[in-house]
DNA sequence: TGCAATTATTGGGCTCAGCCCAAAAACTAG
DNA sequence: CTAGTTTTTGGGCTGAGCCCAATAATTGCA
């Protein structure tokens, strides 16, 4: 309600979130992200280990800083795809690969997450797919309830649930692909379409628009 | 190479792997999953709180017991399926979805896994999901690596690897819904088959067999 | 019977993430 | 200058997970 914007009164940030995720950035790369502390995060950045609460929930949260910036904009992007806009979006699943496509065709190439660069820390690549969508959880809910609204399709309906999730999966794995090719990987757009346009084409007959 | 089957010497195990179990499912209706310590389910089970570690990695694999268990059979199923058994095999996606539906029907509709028992605590449904695709991981690498070899593809191919992992998405759905049937939840195979099968339609035509 | 070798259990101690709380710091509005 | 607000900080605490060395219990062999 109120914390929008900025407040006017109280201490102000010491603009830490930024040296913080420097800070991090450089600790990672120097050690590797499971053998920094979270005190040494903060040390470097200049501030109290207390702080760091005050930025990320969590320590893994810094593996996921681009992740949660890029998908900020997916409640937004689905609302345009499912809208109609002036598109095809008449069909459920088309609107949200749509949706995603338009999203992903808005990531620059430079900057991969941590969590995919570092992946020999996270185990196997499947692993990393697993945790990545376990951060996808809260913007996944969105779009599960995006389908079930264009798809006319009551709250927990199990197809709704298993194409959002699975088109989750694609995606990710999609992700997995377009950070591991290297320097020269171009747009994540022709990975991410590669891998979700199967899982539409399975589920579209399945989900006719309400 | 040795440690299959009973060892011939050394101290025998206090077979407290069933006790810790037992004890740790008490506590979890008692109090909740997340406010009970590994000290407590040690006291219970009469054990010292390091022989915890001896049979379990960590607390959270109490969870998925039962999951574990089934999934033991998978790459027998895997193998069975993609040998061509008597069936129709013929097809890689195909040979997946009958070999993930043939495991499902061995299980029983009493034990549903604490993991999905305990959906309140773990947050979303979907964070739930993608808690369970986490814990997949290890047996999801089998399943790639099968639709890798029995499509012809190489390794890591983004094909393949979107298929299994949307695959293993949509059957977390299915076992969720399945879950959350309640007493007369009946057999989880319907459940599993109406997630897979969209799955496995959008990406057949894509993943011939070799 | 006794002596290795082997394996399980145990106690002790340690690091680190995550949380809580209360005090102090820095700012704004009156 | 004062009261209210927000951030920072220090202190301390719990619990998971790990490591290590000591001990217990068993088998195989001599």
């Amino acid at each position: 309600m109120n914390q929008s914007d900025v407040s006017k009164a109280g201490r102000p940030r010491g603009s830490s979130r930024a040296m913080l995720q420097e800070a991090a950035a450089e600790l990672f790369l120097e050690q590797t992200y499971a053998s920094t502390t979270i005190e040494q995060i903060t040390r470097r950045a200049g501030v109290s280990r207390n702080t760091f609460f005050n930025y990320f929930p969590a320590k893994s949260d810094l593996l996921w800083v681009e992740v949660d910036s890029w998908l900020l904009a997916l409640p937004s992007a689905l609302k345009a795809a499912l809208a109609g806009g002036t598109a095809q979006a008449t069909q459920p699943t088309d609107a949200i690969r749509h949706a995603l496509l338009a999203l992903a065709g808005g990531i620059p190439a430079g900057d991969v997450p941590w969590a995919l660069t570092q992946t020999e820390l996270m185990g196997t690549t499947l692993e990393l797919q697993a945790s990545a969508l376990s951060r996808f959880t809260t913007h996944g809910a969105v779009l599960t309830r995006a389908v079930e609204r264009a798809a006319g399709r009551q709250e927990g309906d199990l197809l709704a649930q298993a194409f959002a999730v699975a088109a989750l999966a694609a995606s990710c794995a999609a992700a997995l692909a377009w950070a591991g090719a290297g320097v020269a990987r171009g747009s994540l757009v022709p990975f991410l379409d590669a891998a979700l346009s199967p899982v539409c084409d399975g589920f579209r007959p399945l989900l006719p628009t309400r």
